[in-house]
Parts: structure tokens; sequence; C-alpha cells
DNA sequence: GCCCAATGTTTACAGTGCTCATATTCGATG
DNA sequence: CATCGAATATGAGCACTGTAAACATTGGGC
């Protein structure tokens, strides 16, 4: 009996590819949870076992597809929370409540993101995919910054390229470790996380402006005489 | 033979499960990986395959066990590494880079601690012996931070406890996040590691001696109509 | 129409975490 | 000192895993 849907389930899939990249980051955002079996994303794919094999070396190597989605969709949420505010500071706020809210909607996709399954076991390197889907989530708030330094909003020593790379990495890596903290629930804190979040965000928002040009300064000192 | 340790003798074929945390240790310190099995594990120690079952649940709980020695570990860094700096604002910078540098030494281990695999998956409550050692070494920071509070070098309103405790959670996740971009090689930065990572702590520094006043403000304000 | 490469299936293997029944030993008790 | 129970170690075994290899089925270019 032909199936009357354009698909019959045919010997051939048709795209695989994306539907097993699919099975896997939904059952990662189910489960939260990337313990399950190949086999498993196989089964919900509706093929064979190995079949996954024709088109990923790894089942390391399909959640690293699943990674890199979760940064495309980390650079889109950043990109429309910056799109309508002209205000650096504002938009400097934003992206990094917008990192945070992002990281606790789907812990599992953030964790699988940073953590070390794909990371940086052993010789194997990063898949050059992750990457660069990470810098371009990064840019943006590096973009946010350089524009707060245009507009005097912060101090403008960042106008300068590696004073800029800098304070961003600075930035990212507070965001970065205050998501990693409220996931894993290791605020220590006993107040409303969400007040504790913006009050962390607000201290890397004071840094901006005031404080952080006597740590730029010596920093450009060191790279001086280290070179 | 008997022991010349206090430890009374254990039991009747040597003290496996300090054998077992020990072997779980070195492997994770040496292959920088945990994912070796248990049977090798219990292989390395010279019993069965099943034998460690009789002193831990779960290849979890054994983890877990590895970890909170990683947290000794840490406390024990930080404990040494601050007693003798009498300045506070000193034994802050001491404080941020000991932790930057014991995560850059043991990786694997850093993650072990902080990692996915035993912190929050599905109801999994991370083991209370891990809460209590990490909450350890965090008091030591707090400690610093208070006491630059008392002695003036950082904004007085944290002398406040719960100030105190927010500013130490966001020190602690800004150091935290460091720590994690550095070991994964995130950073980004085309710049000497070394010199980037003094800078991010000098512009921590930064924000308790000047900049945390407005933030911690807004804290309390929020706090209050929240409540 | 035919052939090849791409894609999917089946079978198989070594290794895993973990359980359970069994064997061994230790330390307390009679 | 003999004995017994609890703690501890062993071995076989189960369900499952990731992955490889040989085979089957297809679609697109000659």
């Amino acid at each position: 009996m032909k199936s009357r849907q354009p698909e019959p389930a045919p010997y051939h899939h048709g795209d695989l590819r994306r539907a097993l990249i699919a099975a896997a980051l939904a059952m990662v955002t189910e489960e939260q949870d990337w313990t399950f079996s190949l086999r498993e994303v196989a089964r919900r794919a509706g093929v064979s076992p190995s079949a996954p094999y024709n088109h990923f070396t790894d089942k390391r190597d399909l959640l690293a597809e699943v990674a890199v989605s979760g940064f495309q969709r980390l650079h889109d949420g950043l990109a429309t929370a910056v799109a309508d505010l002209q205000n650096p500071p504002d938009a400097f706020v934003a992206c990094l409540s917008t990192y945070v809210r992002l990281g606790m909607e789907n812990p599992a996709l953030y964790r699988l993101m940073f953590g070390p399954e794909l990371t940086a076991f052993k010789e194997a390197k990063r898949p050059p995919k992750m990457v660069t889907a990470g810098n371009d989530a990064k840019a943006i708030l590096s973009r946010v910054i350089g524009a707060g330094a245009r507009s005097g909003d912060f101090v403008s020593l960042l106008m300068e390229d590696d004073k800029l790379a800098l304070s961003t990495f600075v930035a990212w890596s507070a965001v970065h470790g205050l998501t990693m903290l409220v996931i894993d629930n290791l605020t220590g804190i006993n107040v409303s996380a969400q007040a504790g979040i913006e009050a962390a965000i607000e201290i890397q928002l004071s840094g901006l402006r005031y404080g952080a040009s006597h740590a730029l300064d010596s920093f450009h000192q060191s790279q001086r005489t280290q070179s």
C-alpha cells in the first residue's frame, strides 16, 4: 500500500544527515543529557543502527554538529537582542542577560557547547566548525563594546583593537562563568538568582565604564616587556 | 607489619577504597580524561572487575570522590597562597591567579569538578561532599574580600553579609569562566595567555575597588522590591 | 540501459557498567 | 580456641554500547 504522503520512507532516507542532527538536538533538549546511544538516535530517525556512520565519523562528530547549531542559536539570540538598541550600555546589558537566559533555557545544550566532551580531550582538536560558530557569537559582543568605546560610554582605550579583544575576552569569560555557575546551581547565594545575575552584569558594565583603565594599561605594558 | 599511620588497619585485602580513589585520580591526571573503564581502575588496583562495587555505588560515585580531592587540593592551594599576604588586594590577586594556575595544571580534574558528569544531570543531585568541599574553597575568597572591605581597600559596602556573598559570587564566577576558557583554549586573543589572565584579574580587582558601588546598590533595591 | 558511488542494512565483535550468586576472610563472641 | 556473621572479593553473566565489515539497494551520469 502506497503512502499518499510525498515521503513514502524509501530505502534512501533522502536527507538523513540533517534528520540525525535534528533528532539528536531534540533528544538533548528533552532529556537534558547526551548519554543516549547513537543507536537510539538512529532508531528515532527510523534507520538502522549503523546508518549514521555514513554521515558522521563518530558519535562525537554528531554531537559537535548539535553544538554548532547551539552556537548558531546563541548568535541569532544575541543579534536580535541588540538589534534595536542604539545605546551601547543597554546593548551590552542585553547581550549578557540574553546570554545567561539562553544558557538557562537549555543547560544541556550549553554544556555540550562548552563542555569537555567535544572540547579539549587529549589531542582531539575542537572541530573548526564549532570554533567559527563560537567566534561569530562572540563578535556581536565585541562590536557592542567597540561601539561603546567610540560613543564615549566606555573608556576610549577600548577603541584599540587589542584592548578591545582583551576586554571582550574578559566580559565573555565573566558571563560564561556566571552562566555555568547558575545552571550548575552553584551560586551559593540565597537570593533570587535573577537579582544576582542582574547585579553581576551591572558589575561587568561598571568595569567597562570606569574600572578597566588601570588594568588595560598594565596589560599594555606587560605586552611590551614580554613581547 | 603494622601501619605506622594512626589509621586503624582496614580490612582483609588492603585499603581498597582509598586505593581506588588514588588510582582513578592518577588516571585522570595522566590521561587527562575520565572515560577509562571502571574495570581498568580495578585492574590497576589489582582487584577483580566488580570489586569496586563494594565501596562505590557507581562509577560516578568514584569520580565524585576524585572531584572532592580536587576541591581539597584547590582549598589547600588557595590557603597557602594567601597565608602570608596581609594586604587584601594582594591576597585577592593571589587567590585568583592561584585558582587559574591550578586549573591549568590539571584541566581534566578541574573539568571533572565542575563538569556536567557529576553536577546537574537530570534529577541527580550533586554529591553533598562535593558541595561542602567547594564551599570550603570559596570561603577563602570570601574572607579575603571581607578583609579588604574592612581595611578600606575595597568598597565598604562589602562589609554587609549579603553584599559580600554576592560579590564573592561575582568574582568566583568570573575566575571560573576565565579558567574554563583558558583550559578550553577559547581565549581568542593572540597575546600571551598569562598577560591576558593578569589583565582579567586586574579588572576584577578594579571592580571591587571602585566600580561595584552602583551595582551593589541596585542589587540592594531589587532585593527590597522583589523580596 | 548500465555502472558506480552513495547510502542503507545486517551481522558481528570486543568492551562496558552493573547484578547476583558464591567464595573467602576478619573480628567479635561463645 | 572454635565458630559464626558481616564485610569483602570473585566469577559468570546480562543487556547494551560504539564501531567495523560485508552485503544490499538505490539514484544519477555515460
